[in-house]
DNA sequence: TAGTGGTCTAGACCACAGC
DNA sequence: CTGTGGTCTAGACCACTAT
């Protein structure tokens, strides 16, 4: 099965043969595969060349090694869908936030913990919201789980001029959450700014998200931006690549 | 340095060691670090376990090996900003389509290879054009690239009954790309939808997008509703994660 | 030619899961 | 207890880059 004169390494050779199985479903979806030990018999290479092709599928996110136990094809994840029309007001009226919407519409248990803190504005949080760096900002930091589970990592961070003596400052921000608390304080949004990209999880990200290796992280910067055109709040989330999936409707004027 | 009592992996330690030097820029961005064979003397650990923490930070994009040459700090990557208003109907009458919009927004040399081809639709694509598994789709498979260099790769399936004996069938679909000619075909388009995801490339996207190993894809799959609700498009994209951001506008109401 | 990272080996011991 | 994956070693040879 190994050709060693090909010129292709053997651990990629062997990878391709086991990538191979998975996708014509010869190895199915959440099956145990032969152990490491076993494929050095089959493929007749060390042990350390078969740990280094499965460490590729590994981190392709085909496979899955659960110590002691074996080495799995990754189940196919069941995905939630991140509607970004939520955000409309008449949704936010409705609910404590988004995450709370998102729950509804998903079907799952939501709940969040929540850590307040005050903190000066670093260069990037200054540009996003028109400040001087150094200037203070509110910065809620919040851990978002889905039926117990941690998804979704969420700092937001708003000017300390805006939320002085509001519920924003507060753990608990009442219905409607900190979008309604803004409003009331006579900031009404017009409209909301996302950049989208993803990367690897920090060891930090990987341990809170209970991630897996091999399933990057979708992240999610938010501006909400008032009426007068200035910025109210950015607020950067972290979700896993895996679970989630982000659902955008344009307009096509 | 390394602590072999701690319980904590030497590999994990190293990386931790060697992620701290790059984040407080004890190793500056694109330098070269010291060679593996520096790192064995100064941690008292064997190459293999040196190289395993160097893997490590390879994935996780912080370090980036040049073979022959060395170890090298990942040098902060530019960031390409795909603007999603872009699909305008105004923006779409100015020029060949979105990706040279987002050119001229972004001041680079736009150019596109493009394969045809007719399929039958497989259940994904069915469901999302409201075709019958096993239906003709037009297929437009495409490699776009930036100064030369392969950013974007889209597949785009069109119902073969809107595509026959149009210019969407060719490879240069003329003014205004194949959206202007599917409203000259009767479509007026009402909206787009576009779910984003991420995860880790397939080789085959790597070796296309000439992709650094840790650095994920973003996929999006835009599907073009005509006015009269129903999909005319469905567009599988895969874009490099460490070259793109994607910008959403939405409205608060 | 010297130095670099890339591949591979044979073996050892540890930690965890499950019977 | 057995079998699994996880860690680590000491060394060998290859392929690439630069001088």
């Amino acid at each position: 099965m190994i050709d060693k004169a090909s010129g292709v390494p053997a651990y990629r050779q062997l990878a391709d043969v086991l990538r191979g199985r998975v996708r014509t479903a010869g190895y199915a979806p959440g099956s145990q595969i032969p152990s490491e030990r076993d494929l050095v018999a089959e493929f007749g290479v060390s042990r350390p060349t078969v740990r280094q092709a499965i460490e590729l599928l590994r981190n392709e996110g085909v496979l899955l090694a659960e110590h002691g136990r074996g080495i799995f094809v990754r189940p196919i994840p069941t995905v939630q869908r991140l509607a970004r029309t939520r955000l409309s007001r008449e949704a936010r009226e409705r609910n404590q936030g988004t995450f709370l919407g998102d729950a509804a519409a998903g079907g799952w248990e939501p709940s969040v913990s929540v850590r307040i803190h005050v903190e000066p504005a670093n260069q990037r949080v200054a540009d996003l919201l028109h400040l001087s760096p150094g200037a203070e900002v509110c910065v809620r930091d919040r851990l978002m789980r889905a039926d117990g589970n941690p998804v979704q990592l969420a700092t937001s961070r708003l000017p300390r001029e805006i939320t002085r003596g509001t519920a924003i400052e507060q753990v608990d921000t009442g219905q409607g959450g900190v979008y309604a608390r803004l409003e009331e304080a006579g900031h009404r949004l017009g409209h909301f700014e996302e950049l989208v990209s993803a990367r690897q999880p920090t060891p930090e990200e990987r341990s809170s998200l209970q991630l897996t290796p091999g399933i990057p992280v979708l992240t999610i910067t938010r501006v909400a931006i008032a009426d007068g055109g200035y910025p109210v709040e950015v607020n950067d989330m972290v979700l896993s690549a895996e679970r989630y999936q982000l659902h955008y409707v344009l307009p096509a004027e």
